[in-house]
DNA sequence: CTTTTGACCTGACAGC
DNA sequence: TGCTGTCAGGTCAAAA
């Protein structure tokens, strides 16, 4: 499901309402996510205090004392704010209960998400270590992506879907903003040029701002904090667009196998 | 080191 | 009404 503009909807969704809330308890009904859900997160998390709630790459995490609650949706990952006492669907995996009678609620169907407690600084976790530049970190531009490029046979699609390299791109926004930059989504990553790659970041960041304005992109089952659907889908380029023609030239729209992600282009405007 | 492949898991939908 | 196959916002580990 969620990429960078559907986990910072989420994220500014629940800002309000559990930065500065006490944890009043946690109840986990299914620990079988990614990893195990630890067993012990009720006596680790009750009685701390949520001090902020940020977001790198297409992790949430959730500062507090001492540690940091880290949160990644998976493909059908969500969380929610409801009321305490709403009766738990089929998938909601964990809540978590704050102060003032509102539960924050993980729901996930695959569980190829995630929920874990880090201890100490969350940038030394393993999860976060390794990952790549943000987008919109003023570090993130065509002269960092050239770099990283050089030398790379993947195709540019695949290279802009590694977190490593940069965080928060997945399958929809690769599509996206391959086209936008006019880049074949085939083409090796380290034979593009520096220009090329300039253009690239910029659409990289102008396709993520659109879909944060439209709150997301929901395929089927993504919802912000409130529930409140995104509507990014109506107005992708090329994504989901099989045989339409390209809002650009008309040409038929063309569909992909790449690894076993479907990635969508215009024959005419990517070269 | 890079690249490729398979694995994890459930639900929706198409086709027979 | 099944059943089977394919696909879906991700990413990690192992093999080549």
């Amino acid at each position: 499901m969620p990429e960078l503009p559907e986990v910072e909807t989420t994220r500014r969704g629940l800002l309000p309402h559990v930065v500065g809330r006490r944890v009043d308890g946690v109840v986990v009904r299914d620990a079988r996510l990614r990893w195990p859900v630890p067993a012990d997160l009720d006596r680790t998390l009750r009685g701390k205090r949520i001090t902020g709630l940020r977001r790198r790459g297409k992790y949430l995490v959730f500062d507090c004392p001492h540690g940091h609650l880290l949160v990644h949706l998976g493909m059908s990952g969500r969380l929610s704010l409801v009321p305490d006492g709403t009766p738990a669907r089929r998938h909601d995996h964990v809540d978590v209960q704050l102060e003032g009678h509102t539960t924050l609620r993980l729901t996930d169907p695959r569980r190829f998400g995630a929920c874990l407690w880090l201890e100490g600084d969350a940038e030394d976790h393993a999860l976060l270590r390794h990952l790549g530049l943000e987008p919109f970190d003023p570090a993130f531009d065509g002269a960092a992506l050239h770099r990283l490029s050089r030398g790379r046979s993947t195709a540019i699609k695949h290279f802009l879907m590694d977190a490593r390299i940069v965080t928060g791109v997945g399958n929809i926004y690769a599509s996206e903003a391959l086209f936008h930059a006019g880049i074949h989504p085939s083409r090796p990553a380290g034979r593009i040029s520096r220009a090329r790659y300039d253009r690239l970041a910029e659409a990289i960041r102008a396709t993520l701002e659109r879909a944060l304005a439209a709150g997301g992109t929901t395929l089927r089952d993504f919802a912000a904090a409130d529930g409140s659907l995104g509507h990014f889908q109506s107005q992708t380029a090329v994504y989901g667009r099989e045989g339409e023609p390209c809002r650009a030239c008309r040409a038929p729209i063309r569909l992909l196998r790449q690894g076993q992600r479907s990635t969508y282009y215009c024959p005419r405007c990517q070269r």
